[in-house]
DNA sequence: AGGCGCACTTTTTTT
DNA sequence: AAGTGCGCCT
């Protein structure tokens, strides 16, 4: 379609964009570098189908998070205009394919059935190992099973490829050694009795996983005609953020709707950061062989950074023994040379990035401008003490968010009973949070409670027999009465269960009950109890910004994991520790795989900056960096070893405040851009 | 036996 | 901060 006076986009789209966003065929995969308007160009799309009349309900929106769906779908809202009435859906594959299973009971036995929650797998898998294999077996723990379970499922390999992943760190094919090994094999014949044991146990207790949702509908599907024509029927436009960190499960999934829809999917495979939950980051690379009638569009340009901070990220990515198929260029030329910070202990670190934004702020900028990234969420910690001790507001992504806390957890068994009083793994937990009730207890009380047909003739029982503490049945029972106000009930569940999580939580206790007040008012918000517990479950994220320290001011400092600032920005960037060992990762560093993993987690951290990058790393550290077999022997730097000087600013924090150093004061860089190498074979 | 408490490790990253 | 292992107590 060319551009005319009645297009609806202007100047707002480059040409790739507005290609893209108007593609009249069939299937669009956009292959999109970091910064080159890739959400622009999904809102874009959006906004182009709605104008061309297709309605809200049949465009689906789907992302990796929940939080990044919202965002996408609130900005299509805020330039379409409020006609909206909520039709437009962001989802995740897995709330999608939850409401898929849903809605259709007339294709899926597990429509009504309960969800298990994922937190609850690795304890629903020693329940079932306790019985089917003998104590002290060979076998791994539950929590590398459930790992193993979904690995399977998520990248449809075999158990045994799944095993050496899981438990080996390695990911290769050939699995005739491995079957050689007398030792493995018999812990793969546990693993696989468990599995089984598993599976059957979720059928039989009305139970679906995360990963068995998107399994079923796909096998669905593929089996049943009807089911694919209506489902399939359901949707025109699918919009898929984040392509390269499709796994095979996904990917199945989507597969089934080429021939009913349209897809129009987006990603980078630069920046595929998701291998450890099953994406491969080549797989984008398949597209056009595996969805017929597809065509493919770059997006190059990079709005986002000025060329110094692109000739830095370029500069890694072309470090790289894997061949990407980018060629970003810049639009911004020149601008400040990032810095590299060598500093020695972590508190030097914090302190110099809360020095800079209050520097940055004192000078008018804003809190918001900045965004301080890490690898693991824990060394995020730090920054957030200095931010507290100065009083910088900020904002923290990534980590446990408050729904997966154990006390909240621990209170939640209530809810999850009343949904379903059949839920035998909530009643353990629940009963097990009383003093004197151990597993074998719990199971014993259970046992009795579901000998009953419902709720009140199993508390009955037990009461009878005289084996379940008053206050957990009268705490249960205050919490069914207020089935349809889960505001007060969960305030009746922690009248109940308070003397108990005080015992179990001891001094953690003052700090974890200021915690039920928010969640009070997040269950408030739903009709009924058994409505929260299906959508918390599918939620947890959103629930939790929510609550978080947003409410005051708009105007913070973002404290992110990488994994959770996909898509995120900021004028100045400041990436934590960037030191061989910890990044990459001195435990995930045995193959060439991991590693190439961490260098592009890193390449979507550097990107993230429009104008101001600063590199954090420890000064000697990699003396002994070689624990796993020297695979890091790459000198004190893993990634940023041979970066040329030419590209950054350098520094070092002697001791507290005092910074030597600028081994290289060349402020600005006009040398043509950076290109990464790339095999045309 | 079953439950508890203490000391110890172990943690990436997320739906 | 939460899971694991082990010895002690009821």
């Amino acid at each position: 379609m060319a551009r005319n006076e009645t297009d609806i986009f202007g100047e707002e789209l480059n040409e790739a964009q507005h290609a893209a966003a108007t593609f009249e065929g069939k299937h669009l995969l956009v292959l999109a570098g970091a910064g080159s308007g890739k959400t622009r160009t999904i809102i874009a799309r959006a906004r182009y189908l709605l104008q061309k009349g297709v309605t809200e309900d049949r465009i689906r929106i789907l992302s990796f998070t929940n939080k990044s769906a919202d965002e996408i779908v609130s900005r299509i809202l805020r330039e379409v205009g409020s006609m909206s009435q909520g039709g437009l859906r962001g989802q995740t594959f897995h709330s999608w394919c939850y409401e898929i299973i849903r809605n259709h009971p007339e294709f899926f036995a597990q429509s009504a059935w309960t969800l298990l929650p994922p937190e609850e797998i690795a304890s629903c898998i020693g329940f079932v190992r306790g019985v089917c294999i003998p104590e002290g077996a060979a076998c791994p723990k539950n929590s590398e099973i459930a790992t193993i379970y979904g690995r399977v499922l998520n990248t449809r390999c075999s158990l045994t490829r799944a095993m050496h992943f899981v438990l080996d760190g390695r990911d290769t094919e050939g699995d005739e050694n491995m079957n050689r090994d007398p030792g493995f094999v018999e812990r793969k014949a546990n693993v696989s009795t468990v599995i089984q044991a598993f599976i059957d146990y979720k059928a039989e207790h009305q139970l679906i996983d995360y990963d068995d949702m998107l399994d079923i509908v796909a096998q669905t599907m593929d089996a049943d005609a009807d089911a694919r024509r209506v489902i399939s029927g359901e949707v025109d436009h699918i919009l898929v953020d984040e392509m390269q960190d499709t796994n095979r499960l996904q990917y199945d999934v989507l597969l089934k709707f080429v021939e009913g829809s349209h897809l129009f999917c987006v990603g980078d495979d630069a920046q595929s950061i998701y291998a450890f939950r099953g994406a491969d980051f080549e797989s984008i690379h398949g597209f056009t062989s595996l969805v017929p009638d597809a065509k493919v569009i770059r997006l190059e340009t990079n709005y986002r950074s000025t060329q110094a901070v692109l000739d830095v990220s370029n500069w890694l990515l072309g470090q790289s023994p894997l061949h990407y198929d980018k060629h970003l260029h810049a639009v911004r030329n020149g601008g400040r040379l990032p810095t590299v910070i060598n500093w020695t202990t972590p508190d030097d670190q914090a302190r110099d990035i809360v020095q800079k934004i209050q520097k940055a702020v004192a000078d008018g900028g804003n809190y918001a401008d900045h965004l301080v990234l890490a690898r693991k969420n824990y060394e995020l910690n730090d920054v957030c003490r200095y931010c507290t001790a100065q009083k910088i507001p900020y904002q923290i992504f990534g980590g446990i968010v408050l729904l997966e806390c154990a006390h909240i957890l621990d209170l939640l068994t209530t809810f999850r009973i009343v949904a379903n009083y059949r839920d035998e793994l909530a009643w353990i937990r629940y009963l097990k949070s009383f003093r004197g009730i151990g597993d074998a207890l719990a199971s014993r009380i259970v046992l009795t409670i579901l000998s009953g047909s419902d709720l009140e003739t199993g508390l009955a029982a037990a009461q009878r027999q005289n084996i379940i503490p008053q206050q957990a049945v009268s705490a249960i029972k205050a919490v069914k009465t207020y089935e349809t106000q889960p505001g007060t009930a969960i305030v009746e569940a922690l009248r109940g269960m308070e003397s108990a999580l005080i015992e179990k939580y001891a001094q953690s206790w003052i700090y974890r009950k200021k915690d039920f007040d928010a969640l009070a008012e997040l269950a408030s918000q739903s009709p009924d109890i058994a409505a929260f517990v299906g959508e918390y479950l599918m939620n947890k994220a959103i629930f939790d910004i929510k609550l978080g320290p947003l409410e005051t001011t708009t105007d913070v400092v973002t404290l992110s994991t990488i994994h959770s600032a996909k898509g995120l920005e900021a004028k100045s960037v400041y990436v934590v520790n960037v030191t061989n060992g910890n990044w990459p990762d001195a435990r995930n560093c045995l193959e060439e795989a991991d590693r190439e993993e961490e260098r592009r987690c890193l390449y979507v951290a550097l990107t993230r900056a429009k104008d101001e990058l600063y590199i954090y790393r420890k000064l000697r550290s990699g003396v002994r960096a070689s624990a796993k077999k020297n695979l890091l022997a790459k000198g004190d730097d893993y990634f940023l070893a041979d970066l040329p000087s030419a590209l950054v600013e350098e520094m070092t924090i002697l001791k507290q405040g005092v910074i030597v150093g600028n081994q290289n004061q060349k402020p600005m860089s006009n040398r043509p851009a950076l290109k990464p190498r790339f095999n045309f074979d």
